[in-house]
DNA sequence: CGGTCTCTTGACGGAGTTCAAAGCTAGTGG
DNA sequence: CCACTAGCTTTGAACTCCGTCAAGAGACCG
């Protein structure tokens, strides 16, 4: 496996280019950023969050993978989302409300994050203009990726949506086993297993 | 049917007590909202985007009722959204990249919208630090509906979906055709009269 | 070496679709 | 104001997609 859990460059100048696509920080704003953001290493298998606490953090994804996932009654869990290099990952509706979180956040691999205390991001949004509005940036685009993610899953079949996953995250196809695919693509990991199965007889 | 164009208050003022609940609107920025946005009246089955078309407007609803969909290679309807008074409504896709749409934005009902162009809202993004923050925070509110619709479309079967519906949408569950809320829940029309059959049965 | 997790496979069952037909409703035009 | 028509709703039979359960075969790690 890729242990690589030392990034190439120095991760709050990640952070800073993260921003730099939307609308450049300051070198006030950069100061600031380096101030309030605090480095976290995270081992495999650790949670970031999980069902009954509050979220207390905003992330962003230096190096690894994580999921964010629920578990319902019958102690099955479900993907919500995968969030690697340069994404951002929080579970919004407890970040913004202070209210219990449903959601897990787990370490698939090692990784490294920045985080932000919820104060601490109020305090940027209402002291710089930019912060608002990169983070509203962030949110559209997240928006749309979750927009035609349910576009797919009430007018396709699980093939497809296998297919456009395949397409959509080439990166995370090798780096996350299939049972955490199929419970991305709301399927079982056996009918995957089929899935691919079949699949790979077509290709050839 | 309820054809009750004309809203009980001025359109205008509803838009800037919409705003009122996030962070309430200086007299100046109030005059803007007055100046940037328009009125349109628009009858049952009219579209105000349709797949090919940029959408150009951001569209706040004052009355009646929009459905936002796709419609796929076999001319079947997918309903992404509704929008009912004091939601709104665009493709952001479309209108932020200025790019073709893929979707159809159609009114089930005689409706009032108040619409913003793109370059009049990227104005108020950039003068006014509060636009910024008050879309910030729609959007974030339309991003957990999101979250918890995907959660609930990968983890739970048709009829868990519309007991939910109803019980969240309690509001559109008489004004619009099964047809369109089965569209929006992913199944078929003949397949959600199977469900409410089912459940009128239990219920009594 | 043994345990845990992942992936695969098959038989069976259930959830949801397709197609066709019929009755019903509501909007439209004359 | 009636007649017409398009769309909505329901129903049933046959079918497909996908889940469940069980078993076994690798892969990895301590």
């Amino acid at each position: 496996m890729l242990e690589q859990i030392q990034p190439t460059e120095d991760p709050l100048q990640m952070l800073i280019d993260n921003f730099k696509q939307f609308f450049p920080l300051s070198t006030n704003e950069q100061d600031e950023v380096k101030r309030l953001f605090t480095q976290r290493i995270v081992k495999r298998k650790v949670f970031l969050l999980q069902e009954g606490e509050v979220c207390r953090h905003y992330y962003f994804v230096v190096s690894g993978c994580f999921k964010m996932f629920a578990i319902d009654t019958n102690f099955r869990e479900h993907n919500l989302q995968f969030a690697a290099e340069g994404d951002w990952i929080a579970d919004f509706q407890s970040f913004y409300n202070e209210e219990p979180s449903r959601l897990y956040i787990e370490a698939v691999e090692p990784a490294i994050v920045l985080q932000i205390q919820h104060k601490d991001l109020l305090y940027l949004y209402t002291n710089y203009h930019k912060f608002d509005r990169n983070f509203r940036i962030i949110i559209e685009r997240k928006l749309m990726e979750y927009q035609n993610r349910i576009l797919l899953n009430i007018s396709t079949n699980a093939d497809e949506r296998y297919v456009v996953f395949q397409k959509q995250y080439p990166q995370l196809i090798n780096r996350l086993p299939s049972t955490q695919i199929a419970s991305y693509l709301g399927i079982t990991s056996e009918f995957l297993s089929k899935i691919r199965k079949k699949a790979s007889g077509k290709k050839q």
